[in-house]
Order: C-alpha cells, then structure tokens, then sequence
DNA sequence: CGATGTATGGAATGCCGTTCCATGATGATG
DNA sequence: CATCATCATGGAACGGCATTCCATACATCG
C-alpha cells in the first residue's frame, strides 16, 4: 500500500484544484471566453502558469471542471426545488428554464459544452432529463432519442445565445443594438432568395429569447406526447 | 468617378478569395479542425501569409466563408433534387439529413457555424427551414419559434457530433471504439445517481446517429403539427 | 537532522494570428 | 515608349498563447 494519509492543508493559501476552478468561473463571467488565459489565472491566484499545471491537466480540462461546477449546480437546485409532486413536463420545463438561464448567466457555457462532448456536465444533463422522459410515460424504444433531442436542442440553443452574445461583445453592442443591427441585415435582404427571413425580421427585434427558448421544448414535448398516445393505441390494439 | 474597370486576371496563378477558401476547406477536411493556420495555408498557396490577407480579413471571416461555401452547395443541392411536389415535411427531413451528412464529411461545420452566429450561413439555412415551415402551415405565430427550434436543434446535433469526433480524433480512437469506451463508463456510472444513463448505456454502444437525428427532426414536426391541428380547430370554432 | 516525495513559480519553447513593409506586377496616362 | 499610381505579393517581425522544464521550497517521516 502507498503511504497516502496526507494531510489536505500543507499551507493556508495552498493552491488546490477547487479554488484555480473557482477563479476560472469568475475570470470567465468577468472577461468572456477569451479572458480565460493561463497567465491571467496565475496572477489572480499570485503564483506561475507551472503551479497550475500540478493540479489541472489542461486548459480543456479546466474548463469542463468550470462547466461541470456550474451545471452541477443548476441541476442539484432542480433537484431541491421540484422534489415535491409535479408532472414530468413540467419538470423538463423548469429544468430546461434553469439550463436556459444558467447560460445566459455564464455564456461561456455555451460553447464550453460542446468541448465537452460526452464528459461528465453533459451526462449530468443527460440523466436529469433522461428521468423525467421515462416518468413521462414515452415508449422505451423512444427514451433514447426523445432524450437526445432535447439534449441536443438546449445544447443548440446555447450554443447559438453564446455565440451571439461574443460577436455582440467583439463589436461592442448591447443586445438591442446587435438585434437591430442583424434585423436591419434581414430586412436588406433579397425579397426573391430570402422571403421568409424578410418577413420574420421585425419579429428578431424585440422577440424574447427565453420564451422563444420554451417554445422549442414545447414542441418536442408536443412530439413525444403525440408519440406515446400513438403507441399506447397501438399496445391496446394488439391487446384486443 | 474612379477608375474602376480593372479585368479581374492579372496573372494566370493569381491567388483569388475562391481559391484561398477551396483550399482551406482541403484542409479542414483533411487536418480537421486545428488544422486550419494561416502557415499552413500559404504553405499549400505556395506564397506567404500577408499576401492571404489581401483576400480574407481574418482567420473568423475565412472560417465562415468555407462554411458558407459548403453550406450553400447543400441547400442548393435541396432545392435542385426536390424541385417536384413533396409535402413540405419531407422536404424538411431531406434538407436535415442533407445538413447532417454534409456535417458529418465536414465536421469542422459544426463547430465553425457557432462562430458564425447571425452571419450568411446560419441564414441561408434558416430562410430553407422557415419556407418550409410555412407551407406546412404552421400559425403565422409559431413559424418564427418551429423555424428556430429546427434550426437549433440542427446546430446542436451537428456541433455535439463534430465535438465528439474531435475528442476521438484527439484520442486517436475510431468511432466504434469511442462508442465503446463513453459506453463503458456510462456503465460503470454510480446506479443510485445515473440509473437512465446506465440503462441506455448499452444502446449507445451501436445506435444510429443517422436515425436518432431523424426521430429528433420528426418529434419536432410531430409539436408542430399538434399545434397547427389545434390552432385550425380553433379557427373553425371562432367562425362557427 | 537528513531524506523523500509533494508542491511551487518563473523562465524558456514553439506555435499561432496578425501586422508591417519592401518589392514586383499591371494597366492607364502622357 | 516612359512614367506612374495602384493592386498585389511574400517574407520578416511582433506579441500572446498553452505548455514544458527545472531549480527550489516545503512538510512529513525515519
């Protein structure tokens, strides 16, 4: 057996990998993506680049703990919150809601997501909702990839806001200059090659991202409703 | 007024924007993601990077370009193919999977779409979906939110995909034993906390990504016809 | 009091996007 | 044909980045 059994603090301001995870969360909400820099982390934690090394891999590694902090988050409140009876949809609701949120809070989430592919954050998501499609009586055949979607479609969505949201902040706009800027774009556009882009322009203005965002996850709700009414026909039909 | 009339040819090998996007697209493909670099590039263009300059503003707008290149020859290919009378829900399928097969011989579109938010792609996708969200019928209220529920759920499938490629490639894994080694460890996964993930652990292991991204496609679809039937009945109510 | 493995932080490396600038090529002008 | 402004090129140089290396300090154990 190896000696082990060490004591956790060796100094007061010891360096651990909880707290270079911390800083990272608040250098990423403060300075956006691209504020994430090895050199600006060992300078807010007073210590060099090589120190930080010992307890974090990578600068990927780094940033799915970052996103795994939050997420975990986001989903123990779910959990905290809605332990008391409520449907399954509504629960999906609240959970994407919260996802919705936590990403407009932390809009490095969004792109920090797709780097993380299949790592824990993502599967923590994957459960939460994974149960709640199960408790809302889907086909088992049909879990799978009802799961997957709205997975999916909340990791798109964030993705996009995020995106947004940085070139926003590239050319230094707020949210209704940038909306305005792309919406004026739309309407420039070619009647001939772009007619439904034209015409939905004046709605990108002053649309609302959250409830455009539920709207989405109604209608995959919608879609496995309809799936398990069907199959459930079915099933009484071959019983008869 | 100014000179102007310039014949575009001055030498027979002149370095053109076109030229410079096909080849990075080559190397996209070829080197994946991180193989795109400005050396590189002039590398193959046999010249040196300012002269790239001239043509591309910036690695972003060069990015977006090859996926604006790409993008435009799938949704041409959609309109050419399906030019004869289809119901505007197959028309939606084959213009998914058309994005989902392009996406998936370049996986470098996945993620490249997200730095593009807003911008020409992103557009022309867009304008395809909400042509064919209408002529399904949908209410003129919910065309806006069907139209982005599709197009980011598209986004999301596509950048989870090239995320997960990346992260094989990087692992120097080919997709089964990805496959294989994310399903392991969803089995080994804590029963009392993962008991979903767990139990679809093993339909990870050979699912169809193909299929799955379909059955996502048709869940939104299925939303939106449920809201379009509703919407018509009410409309026949009122006239009543 | 050494000895040992843990932990630190600063210096050095190599690659990247981007900029700068000296120079070549081109077509219009006299 | 000579001149010239403009378009276009490509190589060198800059600053910043993630990462690695290594000399050193620390806490604990024998």
């Amino acid at each position: 057996m190896v000696k082990k059994t060490s004591p956790p603090q060796r100094r007061e301001d010891s360096l651990s990998r909880d707290r270079i995870v911390e800083t990272a969360i608040a250098l990423l909400d403060s300075a956006g993506e691209g504020g994430l820099t090895f050199r600006a982390l060992s300078q807010r934690l007073a210590t060099g680049p090589g120190a930080i090394y010992w307890h974090v891999a990578n600068k990927g590694d780094l940033l799915v703990a970052a996103c795994d902090a939050v997420i975990a988050g986001v989903m123990a409140a779910q959990v905290d919150a809605h332990a008391d009876a409520q449907t399954p949809e509504e629960t999906i609701r609240a959970l994407a809601l919260g996802m919705f949120d936590a990403m407009d809070e932390h809009p490095w989430i969004g792109s920090a997501l797709f780097q993380s592919a299949g790592a824990l954050p993502t599967v923590r998501l994957f459960e939460c909702i994974g149960q709640q499609v199960r408790a809302l009586g889907a086909p088992a055949a049909g879990q799978w990839s009802a799961t997957s979607a709205l997975l999916h479609y909340i990791l798109g969505v964030g993705g996009q806001n995020a995106a947004n949201r940085l070139s926003a902040q590239t050319r230094e706009l707020d949210r209704e200059d940038f909306l305005g800027e792309v919406a004026d774009a739309w309407s420039a556009l070619d009647e001939r090659d772009y007619p439904f882009t034209r015409s939905v322009a004046n709605q990108l203005r002053d649309h609302d991202d959250r409830g455009d965002f539920l709207a989405g996850i109604d209608l995959i709700l919608g879609g496995i409703k309809a799936l398990t009414g069907t199959t459930a026909r079915k099933r009484a039909a071959a019983r008869r």
